[in-house]
DNA sequence: CATAAACTAAACCGTACAGTACAGTTTTGG
DNA sequence: CCAAAACTGTACTGTACGGTTTAGTTTATG
C-alpha cells in the first residue's frame, strides 16, 4: 500500500525538521524523532537509511517553501516598481524571518562545512530567488521604471538592503515571529534606498 | 608562577579555536585538543572547568580582533567621504571573509539557539561596528559630506551593500582566502550604492 | 481466510565522549 | 635543597548515541 507509507514518510519528516531545527544536527538522536514520530526505530530505518540522509531530505525540503513563494509573490505586473518591490520585500520578508525558516537558514550554515548541504540550500533558495529577481528587474528597466545596470548586482544589493536591519536575528537565542508592520517600515527603508540608488529619475 | 601558566593558557586557547573552527562545537573532542596541545586532559581541565567555558573563551576571544580592526580603521580625518568609505570597506571585508573569521560567524549563528554566545558575539563584533560607524557616519553629515538622516540606518545599510556579494560564502564548504582585488571591486560598488543614497548630491 | 508486507518493542553492539582518579614526574619559588 | 604546585600518562566511569537484530504483532490485499 502506498497511501500508509507515503503518510508515514511524510510524518517522519515533519517531526525531523522539528527535532532538527530545535537542537541542530549533532545534538538531535534518532531515538528522539523515533518517540515523537510514535514508532520503533526499525521503522524509520527503513524509509531513511541514516541520519545524515534524513537530514539532507529535511534541508531539501525546506527550500521548498522559497520556491512556492518565489513563483507567487514575484507577479508585478501592472503595478509600478516601488508597488512590485514593496509588495515582494513585504512577503519575502515575512517569510525568510519566520522562526523556522530562521532554522533552517542556521543549519545550513552550521552544517556547511562538513556535507555541502549548505551549499546546496544556498543554491536553491536565495540564489534562485536572485536569479529570478534580476530577470524581473531587467523587465523593470525595460519599462523604463529602473537605471540601466547589472541586474545580478541590483538584485543582490536589493535582497541585502532588505536584510539590512534583521540579519541580527540569526544570532538571536529566540527568534520571534516577524511583526508585520515592522516588516512594513524595514522593506519601506530598503525600497527608497534602492530607488535612490537604481531609481530612474533623483526626486529627492 | 604566572608566566608559564599565562603561556600554557594562551597555547590551549589557540589549539582549542583551531579544533572548533574546523569541526564545531559537537564535533571537537577535548581528547583531540588535549592531544594536540600535547599536555594531559587534566592539565586541560585545570584551566578550564568544562568543555563549554572553553568554547566560550574562544567565542569572546575571536570578538578581539574586531575590536582593534575598529579603532583602527576609522581614522578617516583627513579624507573625502569616498576614500574613507572605500578604506574602511576594503579593510573590514578582508576582515571579516578571511576564512577564520568566517568560522567564528558561522559557530556564533551556529550555536545561539543553545547558548546565547551568537547574541553575545554579536553585540561586541557586528553592533560594536555599526556604532562606532554611525558616529562617523555623524561627522561626516555635519561636515556636509553626507545627507542628514538616521545615522544607524545609515550604518547597517552601508554594512549590508558592503557585504551583500560576498555574504554567500558564509554557505561554502571551503572559504577562500579573499582576493584584494575583487575586494576593491566590490567595495567599489558598495560605496557608489551607498553615496546613492546619502550622498550630498546627485551626481550621476 | 491466508499470506506477505509493514510495524512494534526491546534488547543489543560497538564506539565515542566528557569528566575523574591516581600514581608518578617535573618545574617552580624561597 | 626542599616542599608545594603544576604537569603527565593512563586507565577508568558513566552515559549517550547510531545502527542492527530479533521475535512477535498488526494490517492490507487477493
Amino acid at each position: 500500500m502506498k497511501t500508509k507509507s507515503e503518510a508515514r514518510r511524510r510524518l517522519i519528516l515533519d517531526v525531523a525538521a522539528d527535532v532538527f531545527r530545535e537542537s541542530g544536527f549533532e545534538r538531535s538522536s534518532m531515538a528522539e524523532i523515533c518517540t515523537r514520530v510514535g514508532g520503533s526505530k526499525a521503522t524509520l530505518y527503513n524509509y531513511f537509511p541514516s541520519k545524515e540522509e534524513l537530514f539532507l531530505e529535511v534541508m531539501l525540503e525546506g527550500t521548498k517553501d522559497h520556491f512556492c513563494f518565489l513563483h507567487q509573490a514575484l507577479d508585478w505586473r501592472n503595478s509600478s516598481i516601488r508597488e512590485a518591490l514593496t509588495n515582494f520585500g513585504e512577503q519575502l520578508l515575512m517569510l525568510i524571518y519566520s522562526p523556522s525558516i530562521i532554522a533552517v537558514r542556521r543549519l545550513a550554515i552550521a552544517e556547511s562545512m562538513r556535507s555541502g548541504v549548505g551549499q546546496d540550500f544556498y543554491e536553491r533558495s536565495r540564489r534562485k530567488g536572485e536569479q529570478l529577481v534580476a530577470q524581473h528587474l531587467q523587465q523593470a528597466i525595460d519599462a523604463g521604471q529602473l537605471r540601466n545596470g547589472d541586474t545580478h548586482l541590483m538584485a543582490v544589493q536589493w535582497l541585502a538592503l532588505l536584510d539590512a536591519e534583521l540579519m541580527e536575528r540569526l544570532f538571536w537565542r529566540d527568534v520571534p515571529e516577524p511583526d508585520f508592520e515592522h516588516i512594513q517600515a524595514v522593506t519601506g527603508r530598503a525600497v527608497n534606498a534602492f530607488l535612490a540608488i537604481w531609481g530612474p529619475i533623483d526626486t529627492h
